[in-house]
RNA sequence: GCGCCUGUAGCUCAGCGGAUAGAGCAUCGGACUUCUAAUCCGAGUGCCGCAGGUUCGAUUCCUGCCAGGCGCGCCA
């Protein structure tokens, strides 16, 4: 448990304790006692830590708030670490307490290092993490690049509160529209000695293609003793694999790594499809219609029904993907995250259908979907055009604005919301970039501690510091900064909301800066220094340890 | 028509049941003989889209409406 929360607790057992006494002594008429809640109020004057229970209590008391405030505050036993107890506002009661459980946010920041703000809310649990999956019949743009910084970093989260988390990237490798791949790829290698030959209707006008053929020209089989279907074919499976691989190139350089790439056709080859088919069926939630086969999803809540076999007896796409999911559970999964874009919310009700009538709980699925990215370059939205082949993609944008300062922009926003990105300022490589701005703070402190060493100031273990020093108000804002990075994670983990550790890397960096303008350390002498210099090594693995859930360097020098 | 997301400072966005609604950018004015000025300090700005409801208390929850984005296939 965090020192923060063992605060709140210690402070909320003698509010209790209070709060039973009354009732004892007949001051207060209640059935019974609300929980007990405490917060950190953003005003300083408002305590360390604050309680509304006074609020809460006012009603079924029957009194003001005021005075059920005074009541408690009276009946508080006397404690050491307790300095001012304060009733204020409408009836909030502020506690200010002594800075000894700040030093010790230190103690416990020496201690776990880089495992600092974990926990164990996962219990090991087995969570499958599914996200980008994008067709392997074109680069991958901005909304697959947005969906792999924040699947990336909730795995991240994910694992430092105690899932036992696996990623994993779904390669539709089956569909229609490799086959419309296969044939533009032939024709576009067809041209490099024909440029009559005609380029299909249908087909993907991107360059990539043609360069891809160029590749094939010079590594791949000699396609001349061919019939037309083969050629299609070998380019459909040769083209594929070298899509997929740049992808992965394209991941890697954006420090995404899956644990798994799963195939799609492997499920068509090894009969999955069939079999789940058939589990439905034994099941009862097939049925046929109009010369296909349905899966009635509306038993569990879906709009319409699904259909999973069509007149012309191949599948629909729903179908592999349920075969898929049902793979995934088989696995052992017991729960699946599915980080999706906005053209797929439909697809919510009909996969948890399919979840169930497989026997699984509704919420072993759980679909995470992310909104969309506008570009913006000097204020103006580019314009991307998918027919014409013309649009910025993840590769582009790792090149353009790097691959921190893309990550940040992707990771500072919450899901929900439809993204604004600006390429002009990422690539800015100045203070008006939160990235340089959260890299900076680490790069000064790297720098201290090379001059401390360098001049062979002495600097001791935490333990050792003597802490008690550390009393200016900036020195306090950091400390408690630092003590909330715990609640940070799991809130971020725990409600998928990794932006909140973009935001909570940039306030403390802010308080970071302000603490290095007003306080010295290799100036000042004896307990200061020794102590001050124990508080920005904490401060330099607090920021590691967020750059890293971030996936973004830490750099010694800037 | 139905579904999802959004509407908060000039701009981009946090906050999502509490006390005087915040940050960055933009604007203006200060601070480098001392650990990196990629920094700091100060200044001002808000019918929190609109209207009801729940509550001791609503930007936060509920309902309706308005506006914007995106979906709604025996396509993937």
């Amino acid at each position: 448990m965090s020192i923060a929360v063992k605060q709140k607790q210690r402070l909320a057992t003698l509010i209790k304790d209070a709060i039973e006494h009354i009732i004892r002594d007949d001051q207060l008429q209640v059935a019974d006692i609300p929980e007990i809640h405490l917060e950190t109020p953003r005003e300083k004057s408002h305590g360390d830590f604050a309680s509304n229970v006074a609020l809460v209590l006012a009603k079924p008391a029957k009194k003001s708030p005021r005075q059920v405030a005074e009541l408690i505050v009276e009946y508080l036993t006397d404690q050491e670490f307790i300095e001012k107890v304060d009733v204020a506002g409408p009836g909030f009661i502020n506690f200010f307490i002594s800075n000894q459980w700040l030093y010790d946010v230190l103690l416990t920041i020496e201690k776990e290092g880089l495992n600092y703000g974990a926990s164990n809310y996962g219990k090991g649990e087995q969570v499958l993490l599914e996200f980008v999956s994008a067709n392997p019949v074109g680069p991958m743009n901005v909304v697959n690049a947005r969906a792999a910084a924040i699947g990336d970093t909730l795995a991240r989260l994910l694992r430092a509160v105690g899932y036992n988390a696996s990623t994993e990237y779904y390669v539709n490798d089956a569909g229609v529209q490799t086959e419309v791949f296969g044939r533009s790829l032939d024709a576009r290698y067809r041209q490099l000695t024909d440029e009559e030959y005609p380029f299909p209707e249908d087909g993907y006008p991107g360059v990539y293609v043609s360069e891809l053929a160029q590749k094939l020209q010079r590594e791949g089989m000699d396609l001349s003793s061919m019939s037309d279907a083969e050629r299609v074919e070998y380019c459909r499976t040769w083209g594929i694999d070298e899509m997929v691989a740049m992808q992965r190139a394209d991941l890697v350089a954006f420090d995404v790594e899956f644990d798994r790439w799963f195939r799609e056709q492997d499920l068509h080859s090894t009969g999955a499809l069939e079999a789940v088919i058939e589990t439905l069926t034994n099941s009862g939630y097939m049925y046929n219609e109009e010369g296909a086969l349905w899966f009635r999803s509306t038993a569990f809540g879906d709009d319409k029904d699904r259909v999973i076999i069509k007149t012309d007896r191949t599948y629909t796409y729903v179908t592999a993907d349920i075969a898929y999911h049902y793979d995934k559970l088989k696995r052992g999964f017991t729960r699946l995250i599915d980080l999706l874009g906005p053209d797929h919310h439909g697809y919510i009700g009909r996969m948890k259908a399919a979840v169930q009538a497989l026997g699984y709980p509704k919420d072993a699925l759980e679909v995470l979907i992310l909104q969309y990215v506008a570009l913006l370059r000097n204020g103006q939205q580019v314009k991307m055009s998918k027919r014409a082949g013309e649009f910025i993609t993840l590769r582009d944008l790792i090149d353009e604005v790097g691959k921190d300062a893309a990550r940040y922009f992707f990771l500072m926003r919450s899901l929900d919301s439809h993204l604004d990105f600006d390429l002009t300022l990422a690539a800015e490589q100045s203070s008006e970039n939160p990235v340089f701005y959260i890299q900076y703070a680490h790069a000064r402190i790297c720098s201290i501690l090379a001059q401390a060493s360098e001049q062979n100031v002495q600097v001791v273990c935490v333990s050792e510091a003597p802490l008690s020093v550390l009393n200016k108000e900036v020195e306090i804002d950091l400390m408690k900064k630092l003590a909330e990075l715990p609640e940070e994670i799991s809130a971020a983990a725990l409600y998928r909301e990794p932006h909140r550790i973009a935001r909570y890397a940039l306030d403390l960096a802010g308080i970071f800066h302000s603490f290095y303008t007003h306080c010295h350390i290799l100036g000042e002498e004896g307990n200061i220094r020794i102590a001050r210099l124990a508080l920005v090594s904490c401060v330099r693995l607090v920021l590691q340890r967020v750059l890293s859930l971030l996936g973004i360097v830490a750099p010694e020098r800037m």
